[in-house]
RNA sequence: GGGCGCGUAGCUCAGUUGGUCAGAGCGCUGCCCUUACAAGGCAGAUGUCGGGGGUUCGAGGCCCUCCGCGCCCA
């Protein structure tokens, strides 16, 4: 905390234009924010920092929550830890898929061997090209390039404390090897398995889908009742229905066992409607009594009770969707009814929605459909990044337990979530809850072409059919590989898609399958162990609380199984930006607003207080108003700090602690010395913002008050002791309140620190509140500095009244007061009077305090 | 329907274990060209702290209940 002696250069006219490019440069240069390495993990804070999507734009909400980490990045290193603050590029998944295919005019067919040579022409074709897997990955990396060199400068100019050396992208070599690395090594623990079973099936992405990428829609339906007819001629049952279209994968009615009004058909059958088959009347508590009629019909599948259904009353599946989400064409087998198999070959190609209105045409023709459809709104299962809704459909998949289907594997992970620490608290519900509710495991294969591939290869019997029981894996040691491109050990190129020979799974892995491992990415898990070593587990993920079912949780579920222990101690959950009208900004809404000219206009530090000044977790309004007050703040920094140092000339001669004599200095420093306690615990509880109201409230404070007090004392007025006083003690407040407020305001902090001091402010040390207080002595009496002020309040209270300058004498002033306040006042006595032009100050004892003002004859 | 969060000045929000806790900033009003700062400074006004019960010597802070808003999950 001493300060050093060296000359200083405060200029003129300080101004915070050009500091963003001019200290980014320096730290650049310098190696500010290197991760340097260190001895041991306890040396060591590392951050899981969340890779933006970079084929997405920039806005507002990338400078919101990255701020929020970079706070805590600094407020660490200021701690003396040696920070590894990664970042990454998510470029991995359908939003890139898209882009590229678009951009160059090509598409990704994995049946392609992979063309090094090939060059995409300039201007994208009419008719899209096929290329390779690896070919459509390095298009990739090529198109997304820019994309990272945007989002780069925009990071650059928010001032985030980023080691820009240890830089990944979800779809590079590194992230293939590891995430195929992770997905063989749950093969092997039986972590991973595959299955042939009813899967969430987007019907244009033409992929399965997760459980966690799933959200409900209201739409608009309609309850269709249809009559059943019992096959013992006894009279018919009533239905009610949203899905009149799955009548033909009819494969049984429903009702509960409890209700009365069903038990005795419980056993019995009937037959459906138009199409003719014969199903039976069944009993399953899933069914709901108050529900339409109270008696469903089971199709395959209609919806995941219809899965339950199938699964748990052991009926045939009878599939009439096909992946491209229109009618099977061939007449099933199930269906014998001439009348039956005519009316399916009617429906045969057509959408489910035109199905709908074909099925219910012929209900209404046959008499079935009792009454007119009668319209809801209800919720309907989408895919997250889906138009459609989703349809069930068989498929075998990839699957990675996560506890969806083991209870013990379950509890043992809403036990990892109960040990880690939540910033705010209340966000472990969110995960806990999503855990307990799940009722499957984590599909992580994708019909898709753009993405990480499934690392395996299947033997082709001798009639060419895929052996799926007898996956080739290939050595750790040869990823990551592209099994459409690559061979598996034992066999030659020659032998792909060749009876005998072998196949390639065709499939990719859900980007979550990578995203999950960010940690290991980022440490470099198995490439580089030592550093592995000392960043994992890492200390924090930051992230957003939508994706705690996602990110969050697959993140846990991958540590977990490799591991054995949390990928990182926190998680702090950043929330949203809310435009004004208190709708969350996003693309989709077209509310977004794009940060570049807000730091033009304001500054990257004003912009930064905006962000800081959210509590954590709290969903914020965007607001331009706070910038301004940022930009206020960061502008009264300088002309402060300008004041403070400028103070006796650029030679003044330098301070030391014991110079600290004037009661009035030993209370600001004092009170300074809570400050910093109560900063440091915020920052130790994660709460950045609590950190900065109370700072930047002291800081006002000190301006306004100890400023004005002690200004004339500085310039030497009271004598060379009083002036080495004041200014020793503005030099350990300046210098403290420089290193609280650096972790916000990383620029203004760094030029101020520049002109004083060597080195960067960014790797001083945090203030330590011990050491403040001893600066301010054991003596020192924070009421000195609070009556001071409320008696200078006052006095200005009464020149306002009387339309005075505040420069106004004031012939008279009598402070009525307590004997520990008259003590004070006694204690600033000089102060006072000069820094209110006081002609006369008297005291006086009272129980409380009252301040006479007579003010000079003009 | 379940879980979680939130309702405090016109606006945006602080109020950590119940006892100067009725606050800050913006906005508004008035004054001051004070040698760090006029893209400033000083001062002022504004609230049955969502409603109603309860616990307590004492409640924005605790308990119950109701109303409204948001998010997550069914």
């Amino acid at each position: 905390m001493a300060t050093a002696g060296r000359p200083r250069s405060v200029p003129d006219k300080p101004s915070l234009d050009g500091l963003e490019a001019r200290w980014d440069e320096t730290w650049e240069r310098d190696g500010t924010y290197r991760f340097a390495g260190a001895s041991t993990r306890d040396d060591v804070y590392a951050i899981d920092t969340p890779p933006p999507t970079v084929s997405g734009s920039l806005h507002v909400g990338h400078v919101f929550s990255y701020t929020h980490t970079d706070t805590i990045a600094r407020y660490q290193r200021m701690r003396g830890k040696t920070v590894f603050y990664p970042m990454g590029w998510d470029d991995n998944g359908l939003p890139t898929e898209r882009r590229v295919q678009n951009h160059f005019g090509v598409r990704c067919d994995p049946s392609l061997p992979y063309d090094p040579t090939f060059e995409p022409p300039t201007e994208p074709p009419k008719d899209q090209i096929p290329v390779s897997r690896p070919n459509f990955i390095e298009l990739c990396e090529r198109l997304t390039t820019e994309d990272e060199r945007a989002f780069e400068a925009l990071f650059r100019r928010l001032g985030l404390s980023v080691d820009w050396h240890h830089l990944y992208a979800t779809i590079d070599e590194r992230s293939r090897r590891a995430s195929q690395r992770a997905f063989l090594r749950n093969l092997a623990r039986g972590e991973a398995y595959q299955q042939e079973a009813p899967t969430l099936w987007d019907v244009d992405f033409r992929t399965a889908v997760a459980q966690a990428e799933l959200e409900d829609r209201d739409q608009p339906g309609a309850y269709h009742t249809l009559a059943f007819a019992r096959t013992d001629g006894s009279g018919d049952i009533r239905i009610d229905t949203t899905r009149p279209e799955l009548l033909p994968a009819c494969v049984a009615l429903v009702a509960h066992p409890d209700d009365a009004r069903y038990q005795p058909l419980f056993g019995t059958s009937v037959r459906t409607p138009v199409f003719g088959v014969d199903v039976p009347v069944l009993a399953h508590p899933l069914a709901d009594p108050e529900k339409g009629t109270g008696i469903a019909m089971i199709c395959t599948f209609g919806d995941t009770t219809d899965v339950i259904w199938w699964r748990e009353l052991a009926l045939p599946a009878r599939p009439v969707v096909g992946h491209d989400g229109r009618i099977l064409a061939e007449v099933p087998t199930w269906i014998t009814d001439e009348a039956g198999r005519a009316a399916y070959s009617a429906l045969a190609g057509k959408t489910v929605k035109s199905a709908q209105t074909a099925v219910v045409e012929a209900a209404r023709d046959s008499g079935a459909l009792i009454g007119d459809p009668r319209p809801i709104t209800h919720p309907v299962k989408f895919f997250e990044k889906g138009s459609r809704p989703l349809e069930i459909v068989t498929t075998r998949q990839w699957y990675i337990r996560n506890g969806g289907r083991d209870a013990d594997l379950r509890d043992a992970l809403i036990d990892r979530g109960r040990s880690l620490r939540w910033h705010p608290d209340h966000m472990r519900h969110r995960y806990e809850n999503w855990v307990a509710g799940l009722n499957g495991d984590w599909l992580i294969s994708r019909q898709r072409f753009f993405g990480v591939p499934v690392p395996l290869w299947y033997p082709l019997h001798a009639d060419g059919s895929v052996d799926h029981d007898h996956p080739i894996a290939p050595a750790e040691a040869d990823l990551p590989i592209d099994p459409s491109t690559d061979v598996p050990p034992g066999y030659v190129a020659d032998q792909r898609g060749v009876p005998g020979g072998f196949a390639g799974d065709p499939d990719v892995m859900d980007t979550w399958a990578t995203s999950s491992l960010t940690p290991q990415i980022a440490g470099r898990w198995e490439d580089d162990p030592d550093l592995f070593a000392l960043v994992f587990p890492m200390d924090l993920r930051p992230q957003g609380h939508d994706i705690i079912r996602t990110w969050l949780f697959s993140t846990v579920v991958r540590a977990h199984a490799e591991h054995s222990s949390l990928p990182w101690t926190d998680a702090a959950l950043s929330g949203w930006i809310l435009d004004p009208d208190r709708k969350k900004m996003s693309k989709s809404k077209g509310n977004v607003v794009t940060p570049m000219h807000l730091f033009d206009q304001y500054g990257a530090d004003a912009v930064r207080y905006w962000s800081a000044s959210a509590r954590p977790g709290t969903d914020t309004a965007f607001d331009e108003g706070q910038m301004k007050i940022g930009r206020r703040l960061a502008i009264k920094l300088l002309n402060a700090s300008k004041f403070a140092l400028g103070l006796g000339g650029a030679d003044a001669p330098p301070t030391s602690l014991d110079d600290i004599t004037a009661p009035l200095d030993k209370a600001l420093l004092v009170r300074l010395a809570a400050l910093v306690d109560d900063a440091t615990a915020a920052f130790d509880g994660y709460d950045y913002a609590r950190a900065l109201e109370r700072t930047e409230a002291f800081f006002w404070d000190f301006c306004d008050n100890y400023l004005e007090l002690v200004k004339g004392r500085a310039y030497a007025t009271q004598g060379p002791d009083a002036a080495a006083s004041a200014r020793a003690a503005l030099e350990v407040a300046l210098d403290t309140l420089l290193r609280l407020f650096a972790p916000f305001l990383p620029f203004a902090t760094e030029e101020v620190w520049s002109w004083w001091k060597d080195g960067s402010v960014h790797r001083a040390a945090w203030p330590s509140g011990t050491d403040v207080r001893a600066a301010a002595g054991a003596d020192a009496d924070p009421d000195v500095y609070r009556t001071a002020c409320e008696v200078t309040s006052a006095i200005r209270r009464t020149k306002t009244e009387a339309k005075k300058s505040m420069r106004a004498p004031a012939a008279l002033v009598v402070v009525l007061a307590t004997a520990t306040e008259i003590a004070a006042v006694e204690a600033a006595r000089s102060d006072l009077m000069e820094s209110s032009g006081i002609a006369e100050l008297r005291t006086g004892a009272a129980e409380e305090l009252a301040v006479a003002v007579t003010l000079a004859e003009d």
